[in-house]
DNA sequence: AAATTAATTTAAGTAAGCTTAAATATATTT
DNA sequence: AAATATATTTAAGCTTACTTAAATTAATTT
């Protein structure tokens, strides 16, 4: 299927979530870039291969396998985010923009490659869920950001919720990176800080980092 | 740039390494899959936009402004067969198959991110060289068997020439991978036979395998 | 050198994925 | 409920990247 039409059933599953009576073709056009005309045509044309119900005027509905087609593209964006974010100093922004456009030309085979080797991750680097092989998908965030960590835990970070370089500097100066390990030494509740332990350094962190460093249960 | 476009340059480039008289169309028409009419086409039009010259029944010329763009393409088609080849346990045909896909899709950024993060190597997998950012390509291939290496010193896995599951079934269950660095303990040179410690593990290889493993000497 | 073969080019046509403009239906306001 | 505004649909047309078939040129054989 073409790159077109997965971006299409994509934004309709993430527009049905929000508001599924407004997922029309003008409402698709405006998120995809383009004319009401051109959604209205492209969708007869899903309708036509089983990836959604078309009635005129009526709002558009995947079909099962219009879903799973969403959900597949979704499942490789994500995975893309996690391997990115893992692997090199880039920012949300950033490993969100290349996703978007890897994300179409992954096998399914290379996106479980990805997945075996980030030990496949329920969340991506957002937070958000990825769909596994199957398009099933975990809905519950078991994340919680640092200042809500108990001390002698250690846990896995899951996301850095910022957009600002100077925080990912940070991150990457202090090995601070999704994936990644950590041990809680101290929690200052007065003041909330946070002193943890990452790669046998201890550093303190202040309220401004605790808030948006997420991180899972480490379960050994 | 379309993907059609890159294509053609690159396969283009590619003719032109092995005879310059004959990259006329019919002859990268075939290699892409295409008819020659569609060729001629795509000929006349890239030279409208600079990037060959095309004279009527002659062979096409890159100009300066497509050889960089098919060095662009080939860079990333090479950065990521290096990333692929290092990070999964996937074949030469692997991850080939894969990188033809991503190398249209991978902006600048994210390949100098990907080749800052392999340590700017100079050539991937199957040996080849791998063009700089700006476009520099280095020929001389330093990179030797493991059955030519000199016991004592140590080196670099540079390529693993083989597509079949069981070697790197077998590399992947010892260490040996793309980018991994060995140290020859002992070299046989009546059976041909090469003892090296990789992760500290001492391992004895035959002819079959010193023959297709390379590497390079590693600059400490 | 002429005849034959092969390649290239031109011409006409197609499908995908868009566009704009006009027609039609739905929603909202008064 | 009628008038107005908004959204959807239809219609016609465009560009890209192809196709096949016919015409033309180049290369090869005899």
């Amino acid at each position: 299927m073409s790159v077109a039409i997965e971006n299409f059933v994509k934004a309709i599953y993430k527009n049905d979530k929000n508001d599924s009576n407004d997922t029309k073709p003008g409402n698709i056009a405006r998120k995809l870039g383009i004319s009401n005309a051109a959604a209205t045509d492209m969708a007869k044309k899903l309708a036509s291969k089983n990836l959604l119900q078309y009635e005129k005027y009526q709002a558009l509905q995947l079909t099962d396998q219009g879903t799973k087609m969403a959900l597949n593209v979704i499942r490789k964006h994500r995975l893309w985010e996690a391997l990115l974010f893992k692997l090199f100093d880039m920012s949300l922004h950033e490993i969100h923009r290349e996703a978007e456009l890897l994300e179409h030309e992954t096998s399914n085979f290379l996106a479980d490659r990805i997945s075996e080797y980030l030990g496949n991750p329920k969340f991506d680097p957002h937070g958000d869920p990825i769909p596994n092989a199957n398009g099933e998908i975990t809905t519950i965030d078991t994340s919680i950001a640092l200042s809500n960590t108990q001390e002698g835990k250690t846990y896995i970070i899951s996301r850095l919720m910022s957009d600002e370089k100077e925080f990912f500097d940070f991150c990457a100066l202090n090995g601070l990176k999704y994936g990644n390990s950590i041990t809680i030494t101290k929690q200052f509740s007065k003041n909330k800080m946070t002193q943890i332990n990452i790669n046998n350094n201890i550093i303190i962190l202040n309220e401004n980092f605790t808030k948006i460093i997420y991180v899972n249960e480490a379960n050994f």
